[in-house]
DNA sequence: AATCAGTGCAACCGCGCGGTC
DNA sequence: TGACCGCGCGGTTGCACTGAT
């Protein structure tokens, strides 16, 4: 049988019994939002009290801080934003927070539920762990590359067309990337991904941009060039076709070497796991072929790569 | 048309930390 | 110095919605 819990002191605070729980109505937001607007955050359980909310202060501080406040971005992540999302995961863990604060307007609640749903989703139908090694070199060594292209391609856009500012957004998310404090990019090692450029491209503001983050951070920038769809690797990892078991292992970007594969190769690093789902990596093509991000099915690349 | 499974997201819960008394 | 309190964080749950059967 059940015991009856006691009351915690918020709960008290908030009226007791009479407290309300579960979705909010439009009554409640304007309570609280008008309350906020004149008296400001802060002190959420006397709040809740004074603001005549039959709540507790954490609700009213979960509901304001990730529906209400006039800043919350609401959407579909852009690709400036999921790069982010996948590139400090990988250095700071479920740190939500923390995460959330390189993503202007996007909560914490969000981008938990973001890597929840989505990227979860992608490490389940490829039969792995999310946490797993072979998951996480697939992220920085396909799906990083290829939202980095994504953005390299739609600020180039945004360059040749004078009144586009569609991507304004875009643009700032991964300005704030590439012009990010110093411990954000400039980690002793080799930052996880780099796009190669063809000669077309060399010249690109993103290249030049993520090349000059580089040279900041301490490292020269990679020497080589390639075509488009190859990626640079690590030297280590490219040699030996094999990923250090951390980041802190990589060596430096003067190191690193340029690494391609063929259709009937698998990735360098992910010969297990491509054996698991008993794929080979398909080349994808940038110019055809939608990024990671759009609706799966909607993706060949993807497609193909889980053979649905 | 009804049912079921999958998905996305808002909201809740429990824990831990820091401040205050 | 230890108890209490408020708050923030990460994990989990519940539910509405949608598409498949």
């Amino acid at each position: 049988m059940m015991m009856a819990r006691e009351l915690s002191s918020e709960e008290e605070a908030a009226g007791g019994d009479e407290l309300r729980r579960g979705p909010w109505t439009v009554e409640e937001d304007l309570l609280l939002v008008n309350y906020i607007a004149a008296h400001g955050e802060g002190r959420w359980n006397a709040l809740a009290r004074c603001a005549g909310l039959k709540r507790t202060g954490k609700s009213c501080r979960l509901r304001w801080l990730n529906y209400l406040r006039p800043d919350v971005r609401r959407g579909n992540m852009t690709a400036q934003e999921q790069l982010l999302i996948l590139e400090l995961h990988g250095r700071w863990g479920n740190r939500w927070s923390k995460i959330a604060q390189h993503l202007p307007g996007r909560t914490d609640n969000e981008i938990k539920n973001y890597w929840r749903t989505r990227v979860q989703k992608h490490a389940k139908h490829l039969n792995c762990d999310v946490n797993s090694q072979q998951f996480k070199d697939l992220m920085r060594y396909l799906w990083m590359p290829r939202l980095l292209e994504r953005i390299h391609r739609s600020s180039q856009s945004a360059l040749s067309d004078a009144d586009a500012d569609a991507d304004a957004d875009d643009a700032s998310c991964i300005t704030s990337l590439l012009h990010a404090p110093a411990p954000l990019l400039s980690s002793p090692h080799t930052p996880p991904f780099a796009m190669a450029a063809d000669t077309t491209s060399n010249d690109s503001t993103m290249w030049q941009q993520h090349q000059a983050q580089m040279s900041i951070a301490g490292a020269p920038p990679p020497t080589t060039t390639t075509v488009t769809q190859h990626v640079v690797l690590p030297a280590a990892a490219a040699s030996c076709h094999q990923m250090q078991p951390d980041d802190q292992s990589f060596v430096g970007a003067a190191e690193t070497t340029t690494c391609c594969w063929s259709e009937s190769e698998s990735l360098p690093g992910l010969a297990g796991l491509y054996d698991d789902v008993a794929v080979a990596l398909p080349e994808f093509d940038v110019e055809t072929m939608p990024m990671w991000g759009a609706v799966e099915g909607d993706d060949p690349w993807y497609t193909q790569m889980l053979g649905l």
